[in-house]
DNA sequence: TCAGCAACTTATCATCGATAAGTTCCTGAG
DNA sequence: CTCAGGAACTTATCGATGATAAGTTGCTGA
């Protein structure tokens, strides 16, 4: 691709084949898609212009017709991110607001180097449509004010903080390196004596399971009326 | 520092003059410190590690005597950072609970950078110190067992989500540029009914004000006996 | 038919993180 | 007193990276 030099003869170059027509132009939807493949397959770290590039089977620099620095092409993935999360259709606002929040969980651990990318302002169609609907929701339930105000918050901050804490964690994968940390925290009980024996790190129940007990609660305390 | 270049010819190069005796040698601490005013003052975007070598009057590679990359600084740039947030002492679990968190976003939203930076798991001493705390006290206030983990989870979640969350929209700072986003989204009232007249973007309580009350409601939910 | 623009490529930068190979100064054993 | 040796640096250098400037190509419509 960047690389490929020609010969410095001109008689001696090869003409410059058919032109292979491509076959479907590159466009913002084709980057924006490779991209979270790339960093689906290598993670953040590894998410480099010319890499999509070559994925897209073009040069680095094409990639800036389209797309005017590597942090817009990083603002689109996330936002594609959120695009997967399904809004919930007709039911009762506490199912609707939770159905939201745990496919919006579920999203971001599925890409879970998009937590990592949370840093900037999330003002994407696809953030915003979801953020309009909690709230939209809310106000179905009666709240208002500073009440709704705050509940969006605590809410959204709620699944954001889980994203992030889960799927760091998540991140360091590797059960051996695991283990290291919950030796290190275990041998250290004059240290960290509860989170040593609290079962906080290992055993119990999963992520996924202590996030929907906390997101319950939350509800509850947020004043949505609680399951029947 | 990188630069200045001598001449080729020996004898016309300058004497090494007297070596203007390092004051105090280099140290992981004075890194940490150097990098965390270099990341108050510039952002994360802009840390380098010959710029933070500048900063403390040393050539970048002298830093890789102390430290083994790039990445070990921002660990403790992180971690030093919660090193600002006091451990309460004697107090009702709520209290203390309450005091420690609110303190903690405090610190990470006087260093915005810091949230970006949340990617990785946090497991410096500093962090484990205060997660430490944090449980020990739910222990202390009689939580136990799923319902303990799910507490500390939460809140910590909590805690993460709101910095990241406002130290982002505290960084877009400008306050051009927020008017903007207002306009843009306020302007939207077929996307964005809700969210345009709600008062979510301006107008009402602060930050600090709907997290405290967002916090509240969480202790309460949590089983912390509410406030006398 | 041909001007002109969209959509690329080639060439090239400055900057960055990091390594390898010196260099210098201080310390302590003999 | 001295001098070996290691701690704490510097100089030189590498390959990658994000980004710009200046071509080049081929389609389209007047």
């Amino acid at each position: 691709m960047d690389d490929e030099r020609a010969s410095d003869v001109l008689w001696l170059r090869d003409r410059p084949e058919p032109a292979p027509r491509r076959a479907e132009p590159l466009s913002v939807a084709r980057i924006v898609t490779a991209a979270v493949a790339e960093l689906d397959e290598h993670g953040v770290e590894r998410l480099t212009m010319r890499r999509l590039a070559q994925r897209l089977d073009v040069t680095s620099t094409a990639l800036y017709w389209h797309v005017r620095t590597k942090e817009d092409v990083l603002d689109l993935a996330v936002d594609h991110v959120l695009g997967e999360v399904p809004i919930p259709g007709e039911a009762g606002p506490r199912p609707a607001v939770r159905a939201l929040l745990v496919d919006w969980r579920a999203a971001m651990l599925r890409h879970p180097w998009s937590s990592v990318l949370l840093g900037r302002p999330l003002l994407g169609p696809n953030v915003l449509a979801r953020i309009e609907f909690l709230q939209a929701t809310l106000v179905r339930a009666g709240l208002s004010g500073v009440e709704l105000n705050t509940a969006t918050k605590l809410l959204s901050n709620v699944v954001i903080g889980t994203a992030m804490n889960d799927s760091s964690w998540r991140r360091l994968g590797d059960p051996a390196v695991m283990a290291e940390v919950r030796a290190f925290i275990g041998g250290r009980g004059d240290l960290y004596p509860t989170l040593g024996s609290s079962g906080f790190l290992d055993g119990g129940p999963t992520d996924d399971e202590l996030f929907e007990r906390g997101l319950d609660r939350v509800l509850d305390a947020v004043g949505l009326s609680p399951p029947a």
